[in-house]
DNA sequence: GACTGATGTCATATTTTCTAACATTTGTTA
DNA sequence: TAACAAATGTTAGAAAATATGACATCAGTC
């Protein structure tokens, strides 16, 4: 499944054929990217350059929103999936090094101190 | 796998995009084109639109190039590989009328009365 | 009623692509 | 060898697509 991966995170999109793919407006899609619900690439003349896996992502974007959802629950989500994704990759790849221990503990106080309590999506896996 | 066919067929990639997954210029894409080894659609402004069968093509086409075969020579195959792929259609849909009988041993007799002989990719179905 | 989030619209600049013409290169043929 | 054709390069000028930034709108919330 790796070739399929590479091929799917390829920009090879330009905006207008995003544009048409999605049904959104060019204001829309780049109102996503800069509340960072996206990052397509830039080629070498500064043109945005999308992949398929955008597409996808573009997709869900205008399915929540329809759903009611704003724009900062949205990005919760995203940001829920990506930790919980790099934690199951650490996981994986490697046992817990004391330095990632000691590294997690700090986030999680980090975070206590500033929102009062621990997020659904952070990922408590057992020490 | 209908929809596999359909979105591998749909025209989004510009040819900058084109450009560089096939590593051929501008110029060659167009060639190609004016030669009628690819038709790309345009777009509302006149821009041509490919697919990903269009780049496999022209990745076949690059390599035919690189073995020697000549844009005359690619143009026979392809237009024998369509014939072939005509054929079969019509052999699964309805089976031959007398008219098809007709045309097809009339098409025979043109082709052996300019070439000399049957090309082999000529399918010479038992009728 | 003021504010904010999401989107529309417009102006201006830059990049990309189009067509058409002429140039170059290489292999073939009279 | 000169001439020719096939494939590609290069250039010019026009049109289309996209970028950014500003201001406008509109709906919902405090």
């Amino acid at each position: 499944m790796k070739e399929k991966e590479l091929r799917r995170s390829l920009a090879v999109l330009p905006i207008g054929t995003v544009m048409k793919l999605t049904d959104l407006t060019a204001r829309q899609i780049r109102y996503y990217e800069a509340q960072q619900l996206i990052q397509p690439e830039r080629n070498e003349g500064n043109r945005r350059m999308y992949s398929l896996n955008d597409i996808d992502r573009l997709l869900e974007i205008r399915d929540y929103l329809a759903e009611g959802v704003n724009i900062a629950g949205i990005k919760a989500i995203y940001e829920q999936q990506a930790s919980a994704a790099q934690a199951k990759q650490e996981n994986q790849e490697h046992p817990l090094t004391d330095d990632d221990v000691r590294r997690i503990m700090q986030d999680e106080f980090l975070r206590q101190g500033r929102l009062g309590q621990t997020r659904p999506g952070i990922q408590q896996r057992p020490l």
